[in-house]
DNA sequence: ATTGACATAATAATAGTTACCATGTACTTT
DNA sequence: AAAGTACATGGTAACTATTATTATGTCAAT
């Protein structure tokens, strides 16, 4: 009854390319290098071997924060650090310090099967970029956020883009089809992407990365 | 322009329900647990206050491995433990053994902000149930991977149920409208459930959980 | 009384992942 | 070799957890 395990072509193929990558893929990451030696690969196939080959203990799943799962080709006891901005997640070598045993009156009654130290922080790329981009936090992975713009959206900032200076909520409502009060709605979504600035209290314009969002 | 914070009655109970819990919730399960004192309040607003109440430095938000995140209310250092199987997380005190710090000449030139160190194992319960159950992995967490049946899977294993003995897959492919070819692929996501064993090679029968999906 | 910042409920949309199943391939046993 | 079955794949639908959108509500400061 014991699970036999097939070598097959695809998981040779995701086994080097992952080997190949020193960078602690995810699912789609991997999905994408693979995908040009193997044009007709499925996604999905690339999911299920990457848990499969975990579970047969031939790749290593990593569990860090964050949404994406991750997979490690080294099998070598290390831990990671990862970095709280883009994600990324590098090796760490905590050498003979790791004798992290739970003393037996703290294991709560559990039958502890291992323990993962992390450290987190900012990676050199982004240390670079946050000192630059000091106005906030861009999240980031977010496909419509950031860039897209709602029929809405892009009206009041049509309107602002017309406007020389600095105006009220009240004037865009009455140079678009909308009321006040959607108008206010929709500039508090714009400010948030970073498109609209309030240079005055209850004043508003457009920024540039707003009239770059509209072209 | 410093952001204000209101300490509106659907945050003051999400607070103290969070406080009353001792599990380390996730946002629906605060969920259900709020809308018993504001019937009205929505899913989206419980997930939108954890976020704030969390960046605000009120609550602490665990990205403890798995899909959920979840929320503790105790600010105080400490770190958790947290069962592999059904994903409870309870706290852990190291008392004086949290001197990790990284070796400046390891830190990979991250500017690290902090380190969190979890370890995981079988909760008191699961261990139980694991001696019980040895049969293999019972995933958890997923709704119809255990339950559910889809038409083809509740055809066979009706007809499954109604052999005497174990049989093959072309006696159920006979007893059925389908091709031995698709019964095998049906008879394969049952066995993964749990609901079809197979006592001897190429022969098979319902189990006492399959009889029970089917009711 | 207006105005607009902040908040909410309801719902649509999104990302990541897994389930489903027809089909394909490779072992085993005859 | 043929038959029968276990294991695997590609394509896609479905699912879970989370976030975005937006009409509407509340409230403090003009
Ligand atoms: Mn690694
Ligand atoms: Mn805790
Ligand atoms: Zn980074
Ligand atoms: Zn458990």
């Amino acid at each position: 009854m014991k699970k036999q395990l097939r070598m097959t072509h695809q998981r040779e193929v995701i086994l080097s390319e992952l080997g190949r990558c020193h960078t602690h893929p995810t699912a789609d990451e991997l999905y994408e290098r693979v995908k040009k030696k193997l044009p007709r690969i499925s996604l999905a196939t690339v999911y299920r071997n990457l848990e499969i080959l975990s579970e047969a203990g031939l790749i290593r799943k990593l569990e860090v924060s964050g949404r994406q799962k991750r997979f490690d080709w080294d099998l070598r006891q290390h831990d990671h650090i990862y970095c709280i901005r883009c994600h990324r997640v590098d090796n760490i070598d905590l050498e003979g310090k790791k004798q992290l045993d739970l003393p037996p009156h703290e294991n709560r009654g559990y039958e502890v099967s291992g323990c993962r130290i992390e450290f987190f922080g900012l990676c050199p790329q982004c240390r670079k970029i946050q000192q630059k981009t000091r106005k906030g936090e861009k999240k980031m992975g977010c496909k419509t956020c950031g860039t897209g713009l709602s029929d809405k959206q892009r009206e009041v900032l049509e309107a602002l883009a017309r406007c020389k200076d600095a105006c009220g909520s009240k004037d865009i409502a009455a140079a678009t089809s909308l009321e006040p009060k959607q108008v206010s709605c929709q500039i508090t979504a714009l400010k948030k992407k970073g498109y609209v600035a309030s240079p005055a209290r209850c004043k508003y314009e457009i920024t540039s990365e707003g009239k770059a969002a509209l072209s």
